[in-house]
DNA sequence: TACGTCATGTAAGTCGTTACATGATTGG
DNA sequence: CCAATCATGTAACGACTTACATGACGTA
């Protein structure tokens, strides 16, 4: 979805300025299905304001610079609510974790082990943030998404732990030359 | 990581044509990770053949277009594993599904449910197409990256089927009425 | 007959990221 | 004193997507 409607959707639950909804999205409780960068952020906030979608006020609080604390207006829940009319498009995941462990056997052993201790205490520190969300959460809807997110991310974490132990336990005669350490044609041209 | 090293990386397994590739990454066992489409492979792929990581031979079956064959060259192979020294940045995940289930008290409440049977229905299919490719596969490094999509989609759809289950038995008094409807300040701007 | 698959390719356009500019304040 | 945080914004650039062009063959 488009950075409008991620800033239409967040305003939809309360006020906020451009560098609140940047940290949502990026640490917060957005981060796990959603990005979004100051670079689209302001703008969009810009042409929202524009077509009067949404308004700001200036905040000023001492010692700090001003802020622009942006409110939806009527027309603007509107056209969120329109835009939720379209069905949404499909989920997107992106690894290139994944895409190196494909290498995994033609890198140096410990290199890729390296990557997998990173991944896991990346994966955990996700969890553990996502679980303190959900902790202190009582918003139905939003507790759904940060439940999704906490079942992947459990899911990942034990499948490569279960990894780690499996591949430690192999060192000696490298784990992954006991099965063929080429994709043959077939494999790799059968779609699903 | 860009589509560049997407084609090297398929290509150090085996020859393959653009539309092979792009199936790939589509349909095929990479596209649980991630995705390129004909627009960015064959320019990617023609750059490539330029900078003479990659050749082609053209070959005409009968009754079939003729078809360009790429092979990688040692050239290909160092630079692919030139940049497997850089290390990965991290997985993203974006889900449209997650942003609109955000708004599901405000929905039609027959909308949502539907989006929900959608999404079950839609993991089931993934996961039918990772694990048939997991039985075929004898590939460890694959065995790996395809274990790790099917632990993944096990996880989101046990969620799914178990949230629908309580949705469900809650229908006549409104699922999301007995919590909060409305976020507060803190709850959105507590970043992890 | 019309659509789907095989097959390659281009061009325009979208959307977003990165990096910079600015500047006050707080904390190690 | 230096770095980080707070806070807004712009401009250049990058990478990919969508849609189109082309065309033959098989199938419903």
């Amino acid at each position: 979805m488009h950075v409008r409607t991620l800033c239409l959707g967040i305003l939809s639950f309360c006020d906020k300025s451009g560098y609140d909804i940047r940290k949502l999205a990026a640490d917060g409780n957005f981060s796990h299905f959603c990005e979004a960068s100051y670079g689209s952020i302001y703008p969009a906030l810009a042409q929202l304001t524009e077509e009067d979608l949404v308004t700001f006020e200036v905040v000023a609080l001492d010692g700090k610079p001003p802020r622009k604390v942006y409110s939806i207006t009527q027309a603007g829940r509107e056209a969120l609510f329109e835009t939720l009319q379209i069905p949404p498009g499909p989920d997107r995941f992106k690894s290139e974790f994944l895409f190196y462990s494909l290498f995994a056997d033609k890198l140096p052993s410990n290199e890729f082990r390296k990557l997998l201790i990173r991944k896991i205490s990346e994966t955990k520190e996700k969890l553990s943030g996502l679980r303190h969300a959900g902790e202190v959460c009582d918003h139905g809807p939003s507790s759904f998404a940060l439940g999704y997110g906490i079942a992947m991310n459990e899911a990942v974490l034990e499948y490569l732990e279960g990894f780690l132990v499996k591949f430690d336990s192999h060192q000696g005669d490298g784990f992954f030359d006991q099965k063929n350490s080429d994709l043959n044609q077939t494999e790799l041209s059968d779609a699903r």
